[in-house]
DNA sequence: CTGTTAGCGCTTTCAC
DNA sequence: GTGAAAGCGCTAACAG
């Protein structure tokens, strides 16, 4: 049997009562003492029951999520997965609440995040827009003592706990050698498609990629960015014109979402030329689109794992325990025509 | 609040020990009342609080791990995934013992199924071997009452509850058309180095890749495949002969473990031809070589993912309780020099 | 500062 | 068949 607080009573010889306060660091006990008890848990080797702990608190944890209102298939597929977390939460001991801000819009989530500030959940998670502003609001956040960690794109130099995502600039970079050779030694222009420059997966990804390509396939040439601000007509019209005025075009890499709007661009071209094509995040569009030949490799993150992971992390924080790396480390998923999932 | 057996015993206007009974389908409840209690359940929507179950059973669950002694940077990670598991159940509540079996031995394994059949763990995750007798003494422990998972290699036909691994033909797709492509329609041989053609994943991995490489990669022709019994001494030796018999070879596919062996043998080529190389398992020696150019890209599994999910499923299901079906897929991870973790 | 006591939600004797 | 009561490992009032 696996010693309990009743042997670290017994073995210091306190009360429970005072095994409890040294064992959650809190006041009231005599530095004597508290030696004392410390000594006996390390000798009897104790290990708290994390089960028995939150079962006798009653305590749950709110937790608030904060997503931006795209309307693309990933950001829906984000939401689903939040919402299925929110499914689960009564198991969990979790109290997730979903919060929707406008995208690309750095005001308003400092609004909100300031909002949160007053509430106090017990932890927060956001898709961040990079901008001092937020940063700036994330910090106030940790310095009151409410943990953030950043879901799917990054907000580096601020005092966020985690980040659940992948790293965007080797996602930019595998994009890049499997685009270059699956060209296998051609030459032409690469057209880019991102959403919007502001947040700061795109910009990782547009790094990566760019610097790539220089290094190791100087016959191809990066085409300036084209922002379709993740809104499927305003990609579909971006690339459209491109296609139509650049004849140089071979490849095309898109690295944010609004895809459905690319693949109409792609199949209206269909018949002149074959591109070859890296996207970023699976749909059922861009799905389709790499069975049907149209893309021929897809990067992806998992939103289900981002999401889960997310809540592991805030409430392994709240409960003062700690996460098996691995387990939390998002990894970029290739996916050919042959191992969708 | 959420509603507790309290509430149950109390609408139903039976006793705690009653609930009890009916919650966990013991016998000794005339019909009449179980009926009045599960009306309750339902009505008042309760969910059982696993934590506070567990915790009043003070039950662990002693699950067994069988594992081949293969002496392989493969199976050394999973051995260290194991490890890292048994060092983390005292946290679980479970209670992980390992047990080694000889590779590719299918009467040692039957052997030793038969033993933990007296034993009656909790559980038993293992790496199967495939064949009748193994198929056999599965679906007697299963029938038994004990649940078995799969790990790495499955044992389709069988009983088995699970199986944590990757879907192995997709993977021998994945390797063709990435070869394929990387070869970018060049004409010539393919070699194939396997482990042995006695475990399910290796046949199912070359499977998916001659197929592949048939019906969309006509220029290519795959040799017949080498079987290095994930032996680098082997696999070098193999390899090394092969190379200098076949001039026409410009790929090489190779789908066990082992890989140390190859790894040696396409550098003493090197200085003669440049090779396009895919191969499973991301160790130590692929990772190096997959950085120096001597790979163009590694299949892998996630040996750690693999082993938690195995427990957590055996677990989920000695307690009754479902798991998120996403989060236990085992994905096909595809490396490049660009997206190492 | 320290100890006693009563639970958290569920299971499990042991009576009736 | 059914119920009362004790207890799993821990926390939280409330006394002293």
């Amino acid at each position: 049997m696996r010693p309990t607080v009743h042997d670290i009573a017994a073995a210091a010889g306190v009360s429970l009562a005072t095994v409890d306060r040294v064992l959650n660091q809190r006041p009231g006990v005599r530095g004597v003492t508290r030696d004392k008890v410390e000594a006996a848990i390390r000798e009897i080797g104790y290990v708290r029951d994390v089960a028995a702990a939150n079962l006798a608190k009653g305590r749950t944890y709110p937790l608030v999520f904060i997503v931006p209102a795209s309307d693309n298939s990933f950001m829906h597929g984000l939401n689903a997965e939040v919402r299925a977390a929110v499914a689960r939460s009564p198991v969990e001991r979790t109290d997730i609440r979903t919060v929707e801000v406008p995208a690309f819009d750095p005001a308003a989530l400092v609004a909100v995040l300031d909002q949160l500030g007053e509430e106090r959940p017990a932890g927060i998670a956001l898709v961040a827009t990079d901008s001092p502003d937020v940063r700036e609001a994330v910090d106030r956040l940790v310095q009151s003592g409410i943990p953030v960690v950043t879901v799917v794109s990054d907000l580096t130099g601020s005092l966020r706990y985690h980040y659940a995502g992948v790293d965007n600039i080797a996602a930019g970079r595998t994009a890049a050698r499997l685009l270059g050779r699956f060209l296998g030694g051609a030459k032409g222009d690469i057209a880019v498609l991102a959403g919007s420059m502001l947040v700061r997966d795109h910009r990782e990804r547009l790094e990566g990629f760019a610097s790539l390509i220089a290094e190791e396939f100087p016959d191809l040439t990066v085409l300036p960015v084209i922002e379709g601000r993740d809104d499927p007509d305003m990609a579909h019209m971006l690339v459209a014109d491109a296609l139509a005025k650049r004849d140089a075009i071979i490849g095309v890499y898109s690295l944010g979402a609004g895809n459905r709007g690319l693949i109409r661009a792609l199949k209206d071209k269909a018949a002149d030329r074959r591109l070859t094509v890296v996207a970023h995040e699976l749909t059922a569009h861009t799905r389709a689109a790499l069975l049907d030949g149209t893309i021929d490799a897809i990067l992806n993150q998992d939103a289900g794992h981002e999401v889960r992971s997310a809540i592991r992390v805030l409430k392994a924080k709240a409960d003062g325990l700690s996460v098996i790396d691995a387990q939390e480390r998002i990894r970029l998923d290739i996916f050919l025509k042959d191992n969708l999932p």
